[in-house]
This record gives structure tokens, sequence and C-alpha cells, in this order.
RNA sequence: GGGGAUGUAGCUCAGCUGGAAGAGCACCUGCUUUGCAAGCAGGGGGUCGUGGGUUCGAGUCCCAUCAUCUCCA
């Protein structure tokens, strides 16, 4: 049975006993808890939380899961073991509050005996120490023999968080012969002999923050099987690697490095890690991960740089690798996966990028390595670390360049540092901001009114009961106010909260911003102008329309930005971040480089076409897999409700969006972009002014070109050839005036030389700056070779310039010539040789000083 | 969110404890020579990322800012 045929088989079993076929959810999570899809539950986390009722009582998926980072990680293990991998598909069955043990248990033993064919002799089940129910169930029901049924305590014990949905787990596990290991079953047996390949969770209470456990009313089913675990079963191979699913990845890991695969087992260890980081890299930038220093982008670019490290010690130096391996990822797994032959080309196009970019820095770190060799028998942790904090120097290479050399390399001084620095980040990061308060007193209004409805879509004015009103715990001297319905647009999508006023019969507060409290929940951040709020009062709220005009022309505007952005730069244009305000709009966005001026012309050419059309802009509400489906653009990681508002804006532009928006794009005026930035390695942001904040730039840039041409005493036309002739007519009398300088120069010091005295001259001469002060001593010792010793002194603008000049003979320092004389006039002087100047503002001391000096060379000649 | 590094000629970079802005390649002119990265002589090209500060004096020290690279969370 190769893959293929697994997949198909388990969707269909499971399908013909009553259960929906769910397709695989994105990578990308819909929760801020995790980093990743780490496990087939966790699209359906919302439906065992009762957080949302779930449409279908029984489903099965095969979910596409990724564990690197975050709290799942098993970037460490990947390679090293046979079992673990970054990327992997769950086979899961799932029943939300419909079936329980009885029926979960025999349903998976018949999927791996019936259908799997799996010896039964071969099978193992574990069970929770105090689930003696499922026992029950697998020795009675099922027939397992005891002496197969084993316990363990903290293993099959599953919990989402410290407070919530928890239960027992029960295993199947399976025996791959006593050549992988000690005898003694999953619990005290070897962990590659005996190979869990099915996790039954079964969640049956739920715990409070006491810690006290009650049992649920309607408790469900989870159950994971890990596809890269059975396959190899099926087929009769060790590992996942010699499997249909994996082999051809090691085939190409092979070429690329022209290694073989069986021979040396720490080799073998390395074309693992490339064959399983090829598929995790295709998958999350299929899935729009883009690499980057923060988050998933920076998972992601970890996983592709350890790949070419591994190929790139392996003996792959000059070719790039990634190409071939996303080639092979996406001709072995594209049939089933279509999205990922859908974009192969833009997969290899990010991924190649960052291959580039890293061999770059690894010919960059070759030379500092090289550097840091040369004079040091070892290379400490400090500069291990160094190579790898400050230029991406990865420690594995430092410490194979230096095997080759035979030098030492202090691995746990690295480590040390490497620890110092997880300190300090998570210190700052806890430092930064406090965990989030939920208010008590607001899920209770949720409780008994019910979410607030938001009415701001249609109007700016509006009415609404007031339902609560207390004092800010955030904001000193404000109130947080509570309506059953309000126009105020509450934060969220990148769309700041509404400002306005809501006034009773009794009071008038001023609203200074609005967000969500808890989901659905607006809060009114208000200031009390006058009266009291009475509990139950009709309340007026009106909206600052103006302001919210201007958000609405800047929102839609946002829209016009990225669809106009992926059109000229590409599809790998993601919206990273947005700010929309009344006064501007911000938007941050994935893309390698600084945009040209002709691509933000372009981009500026294309949104203001979309608004001249005047086309209407159209929100509707639909399902949310309806509109992805249909080509809208969702954001990963923003929370959308099941029926979620799809606005088009003009030709190109479908988004999922909860902000408001102008009715027709001609609204907007015009959109101008007024600053285009870098905030991060593959992220830019351009900001922009629409409507009215756009007239007011253009004035202002009207005021300055206007300015320009009072100065410039020329039109417009021609600032540009009157700037450039003016610099060239600077730099040509800048010219002039050094010729003249040195000719004058010239001429003083012919008239200094008669001066001399004997092998010494000092002078004092005014209203030459110490620049010129120092020519001149130069030119004097140049013209007449007999001077061995040149001290200048004069005033310019109001200071004392002193230089002294020797000749390479002289016994003393130019510097110590002038030394006393320096501090005279308060100045000080440094170690020169043969040229020092000084200077100071004691001007009364000059000739003081100059004296000093010539009574000194006097006395030494 | 917190660190580190870099920014000097078209390109790659040097410039030490502040004191006269450099090299190689490329470019231009001339000569020599018709042999694989040709040689010789001469020449042009710099707001030393930007803005402040310290200093008699800043490419160099301090602060801010922008850009690029990088590590950690």
């Amino acid at each position: 049975m190769d893959s293929n045929d697994l997949r198909r088989e388990f969707t269909r079993y499971f399908v013909e006993r009553g259960h929906v076929a769910v397709p695989s959810a994105s990578l990308i999570p819909h929760d801020d808890t995790i980093l990743f899809t780490v496990a087939g539950m966790v699209p359906f986390k919302r439906y065992f939380l009762g957080e949302e009722i779930a449409p279908y009582k029984r489903a099965t998926s095969i979910q596409k899961c990724v564990r690197a980072g975050g709290k799942h990680n098993d970037l460490d293990q990947v390679g090293k073991t046979l079992r673990h991998l970054t990327f992997f598909e769950m086979l899961g069955n799932f029943s939300f509050g419909d079936y329980f043990k009885e029926l979960a248990i025999p349903l998976a033993w018949g999927f791996v005996t019936d259908v799997l064919k799996l010896d039964p002799q071969r099978l193992w089940i574990t069970v929770h120490v105090s689930d003696d129910e499922a026992a029950q169930i697998w020795e009675h029901q099922v027939g397992i023999p005891s002496k197969r049924i084993q316990r363990l305590d903290e293993d099959n014990w599953w919990q989402m968080a410290e407070v919530g949905p928890c239960g027992p787990c029960s295993e199947i596990y399976f025996d791959k012969g006593p050549e992988y290991g000690a005898e003694g079953g999953p619990a005290f047996g070897s962990d590659e002999r005996f190979l869990e390949i099915w996790n039954l969770v079964f969640m049956q209470f739920v715990r409070d923050a006491s810690g006290v456990l009650s049992p649920l009313p309607k408790p469900s089913i989870d159950t994971g099987a890990g596809l890269e675990r059975i396959v190899p079963i099926l087929q009769g191979k060790g590992s996942v690697y010699e499997t249909d699913l994996m082999a051809p990845m090691v085939r190409t890991a092979e070429s690329v490095t022209n290694t073989n695969y069986g021979i040396d087992p720490k080799k073998d260890v390395s074309l693992r890690i490339i064959a399983d980081h090829a598929r995790t890299m295709t998958f999350l930038v299929s899935e729009g991960v883009f690499p980057s220093n923060e988050g998933r982008g920076y998972v992601l670019r970890r996983i592709i740089r350890r790949a070419v490290l591994r190929a790139y010690m392996l003996g792959a130096k000059d070719d790039t690798v990634t190409g071939r391996l996303v080639d092979s990822v996406v001709s072995t797994m594209g049939e089933y996966y279509s999205e990922l032959k859908e974009r192969v080309s833009y997969i290899k196009e990010v991924i190649e990028r960052e291959e580039d970019a890293f061999r770059n820095r690894i010919m960059v770190g070759v030379d500092l390595f090289e550097r840091e060799v040369r004079d040091s028998s070892f290379i400490s942790g400090l500069a291990a670390f160094r190579l790898h904090d400050t230029y991406g120097f990865p420690i594995e290479l430092t410490v194979e360049m230096a095997e080759d050399r035979g030098i030492a390399v202090d691995t746990a001084g690295f480590q040390e540092e490497m620890q110092r620095q997880r300190r300090q980040s998570r210190e700052a990061g806890l430092g930064g901001k406090g965990p989030e308060r939920k208010d008590e007193r607001v899920f209770e209004l949720l409780e008994i009114h019910g979410p607030t409805l938001f009415t701001g879509y249609e109007r700016t004015v509006d009415e609404g009961r007031l339902l609560s009103l207390f004092p800010s715990e955030e904001i000193e001297g404000a109130f947080e106010l509570y309506l059953d319905r309000t126009p105020f647009y509450p934060e969220g999508g990148g769309q700041v909260g509404d400002k306005g006023t809501i006034s009773t019969d009794e009071a008038v507060f001023e609203v200074v911003d609005t967000n969500y409290a808890v989901n659905q929940m607006i809060r009114h951040v208000v200031r009390v102008k006058k009266g009291k709020g009475v509990i139950g009062a009709l309340a007026k709220c009106e909206v600052d329309s103006v302001a919210r005009a201007s958000t609405r022309r800047n929102h839609t505007g946002t829209h016009l930005l990225h669809s106009a952005l992926r059109k000229v730069l590409g599809e790998h244009v993601k919206q990273q971040g947005s700010l929309v305000e009344p006064g501007r709009l911000r938007f941050d966005f994935t893309h390698w480089g600084p945009l040209s001026k002709d691509e933000l012309r372009q981009v500026e050419k294309l949104i203001n076409w979309e608004i001249l059309s005047d086309a209407k802009v159209t929100t509707d509400e639909m399902d949310k897999d309806e509109a992805i489906s249909n080509g809208a653009i969702a954001f990963f990681g923003d929370r959308y409700q099941d029926v979620v508002r799809v606005v088009r804006a003009g030709e190109h532009s479908v988004e999922l969006c909860g902000g408001t928006h102008v009715s027709t794009l001609g609204s907007i005026g015009l959109l101008k972009v007024v600053s285009e930035t870098s905030i991060g390695s593959n992220t830019r942001r351009i900001e922009a002014v629409t409507g009215e904040a756009a007239l007011q730039y253009i004035n202002e840039m009207e005021d300055i070109l206007g300015d320009l041409e009072g100065l410039l005493r020329a039109s417009r036309g021609e600032l540009v050839t009157r700037v450039t002739s003016l610099r060239a007519k600077e730099k040509e009398l800048i010219e002039q005036i050094k010729k003249v300088k040195t000719q004058s120069l010239r001429s003083i010091s012919q008239e200094l030389g008669g001066r001399a005295n004997g092998n010494y001259l000092v002078a004092r001469v005014d209203d030459l700056s110490s620049e010129e002060l120092k020519d001149l001593a130069l030119i004097v010792r140049s013209q007449f070779s007999t001077v061995e010793v040149v001290v200048l002194g004069g005033v310019y603008s109001s200071k004392v310039g002193l230089v002294c000049s020797v000749s390479d003979g002289f016994p003393k320092k130019a510097s110590e010539v002038i030394q006393r004389a320096a501090s005279l006039v308060g100045g000080g002087v440094g170690r020169q040789t043969s040229l020092a100047l000084s200077g100071g503002k004691e001007i009364s001391h000059l000739d003081e000083a100059l004296q000093l000096v010539k009574d000194d060379l006097s006395g030494s000649r």
C-alpha cells in the first residue's frame, strides 16, 4: 500500500462510518498560542473548547502539521532519530460529544487490523493509570491479551493548558522487532522498537483554576495517527526515509551532495535532515510564510539555512541545492497537495533567494574565521558566538572547519553565551507587555446581554442603551462604557477605533478610543464631560464623522495599495501589518528590497486608475471557507468569525475585512505614497495619504518648491539646471580659492623665510585658519631647506591657532616643541612627530607663548 | 520586543591611541604591443550614510537617525 492509498483508505473508512471528511487546514493556525498547526485537532480546537458549535458530530481529516520552533519543536531531534519529523501528516477522526471510548477504540482497532492488516500479535496498547474503563474495553470488547495492555502516567494524560479540557489517552504501538531494541513493550522497551502509531485522546474532564477536575457533560474524541509512522510498517521499511513518502527526497539529497545514504551514519543524519527540511520549507512557503527575522518567518529561515548548511558540509559547496529539493517534494506530494504544483515557481524563487543570501553569509564568515584562527591556537566561546551572533556563521561550520585544522573550539563557552543571550531576550520580552487581563465584569455583561451590535457600517449616528459604566483600570481618569448597540468602530484589522460623543439626558461623554474588551464586546473608552451616567438610559452616539470619512478613504486605499503591490512586485507580497488612521495609512509587507522609483510610480498609477474608475465598493457577508475559495485574501493569524465580510474594491482587490470602507472608489480622491522604508529584512513599510491629506501633502511640496524658486530666482522648470550649475560654479570657485590661497601662502612664506633664525623660525601670522597655518608651515620648510623647525601662531576668528613642523632628523618631536606654548594659550596637543597642531582661546597669551618657544629653541641650539 | 555588526571612489575594501583621504579592479588620455585578466606613463572620480555634539581640529570619540546584514525571544 503506498501513501496515496493509505490516505484514501483512511478517509473512506471513517466516511463510511458517519464522519465528514474535512480538508487539511492551513499550517498557519488561527491561534496565537501556537506557531504552526502542530496536530490534527488544532483546526477543531474551538469546537472542543465549546467556543463554537461544530457543524458536524463526527469528522475525519488528514492534517498537514509542522513542529518546529515554539512549544512543540522537533528540530533538534530530526534526523538523529528515525521517527521525528518537522513536517508530517496526521490522520485523525473526531467526535464532538457524539461517540466516546466505547466506539473510538473499536474503530481504531478495526482500521489497524482490518484495513491495514497489521499483525495483532505485534500491537501493544497503553492506557492511563487511572483509566480502567479504556482498559476494560480493550481487553473485553476488543479482546487484547491483558499482558499487552500497559499503563502509563503522564505520557498518557492530555491537557490543552493548565486550565481547560483534559483527559486520559490510549495508544496503539507497533513492535518493529528485536533488531530495533530492548523488549518490554512501549512502557519499558526501546523507543525505536515500539513505535506509537495511534493516539486516542479522551476529552473527559475540565480542570478549573484550583486544579479540580469535573466531568465534561459531552466528552469528545480526538485521534492522531501519524501517516509517516504507519507507511514504513505497511511497506516493510525501517523508516519513513525509505518509503515512497520520502525516499525521493533522500535520493535528491544524495545527488546534490554526491553522497550515498546508508554508508556513514553521521552523513545519514544530514541526509535525513535535508530530506525532512525540504518538505517543511516547501509547504511553509506554499502557505505564505516568508523568510524573515521573527516568528514563523524566522523558523522557516532557520530550516532553509540548516538544510543548505548540511548540504554544504556534505560537499555541495558551489551549486544551489534547494531548487532541486523543492522539485522533488512537489513531484512526490503535488498530486495530493495540488497547491504545491500551482505555486512551484514562486516557492522555488523564495527559497532559492534565501539560499543565495545564506551562501553569501558563509563566504563572509569563512574569511572572518580565517582571521580568527590566524593568531590563535583555539577558538574561544566568545569568538564562536560572535561569528554566529553577528555574522550568522553557523556553529556547526565553525566546529567542522576548526576540526579540519586540528583546532579546538570552546563549545561550552559558546553555549554559555547563547544562554546569556536567551535570558536577556526573554527578560526584555517579558518587560514589554503584561498578561492580558480579562475583566470578569465584561464576561458577565456578555452573558446577560449578548454581543454588542455594531451598526457603524450603515451609520455614524445611532442610539443605544447604556449597559454598564465603570472606571478604566488602564487609563487614569477614564471610564469604560458599554452599550447594547453602537456605531463606534472598535480597533481592529489595523483600523483605529472611532472617537466621538455619547450623550444621555443626564450626561455627556467624550469617546477617546473604541476597542474590543473581549470577543464581540465593544468597549468605549470615555471621559466624562458633564453629569452622571445612569444604567439603562438611552444614549445618543455620534461618531466624529469627519475623522471616520478620512479613515474610510485610507482603509479602502490600503486595500488598493495591497493589490497594486502584488500586481507590480509579485504574489510574494503579503501584508505583515497595517495601521489605518484618519491622517494617513501605513502598510507593511514582505518584499526583498527597496522599491525603485519606477515601481512606486507604477503602484501609484494603478491605484489612482482604480480610483478614477469610481467603481462601487461592495461588501458581502458570506461563509469563511466560501470566501477564501473565491480568492479573497485572508490574513493568517487574524481571527475570523465563521461569517466574514468580503470587501471588493475595484477590479482586483478582494479581501476579508471587518473595517469601514468608502462606497465608491472616487471618493478617495487621490492616493499619494509619501514614504517607503525598511523595517527589517524582507519587510518594507509604505506610508500614504488620501483625500484631504493628499492635498495638504501636495501643498507642502508646492510651498517648498515655491520657496526654492524665490531663493534661486528660477522658475520651476529651471530649478534643476540652476542647482547643477550653482554646484559646478561652487566647485570651480573652491578650486580657485585654493589656488589663490596657495599663491598667497607662498608669498608670505618667502617673506617669513628671510626672518628665520638659522635653523628655526617662530612667527606670528594672523587671519589664517589652522588649516592654512599648517599649509604655510609646510611650504616654508619646503622652500627653505635649512629651516628645520617652523612654529607659527596666529589669531583667527577670535581663536588662537598654533602649528609646528619639524624636519625628519630633528631630535625633538613637533608636539614637544609647542607643548608648553599650547597650554599657555589654553589648548592641548597630541604626540605627533613631524607636524603638530594646537589651538586655544587665550588670545592675549599668544605673543608670550611664541616667545617661550623662541627661548626654548635658542636655548637648545 | 532585546542584542551585535557594517555604511569611505563605479565595484571590493584599507585607514592604528583624533592631526595633509588611500589601495586593487573598473574608467579616460597617450605610448608600447597585436596572445588570453597585456605592459608603461599620466588623468578624472569622494557631502567618509544623514543630522547634531565634544574638540583648536572628527572618516576616527559621543548622541540621534536612516539603510543593510545577523542572532535571540
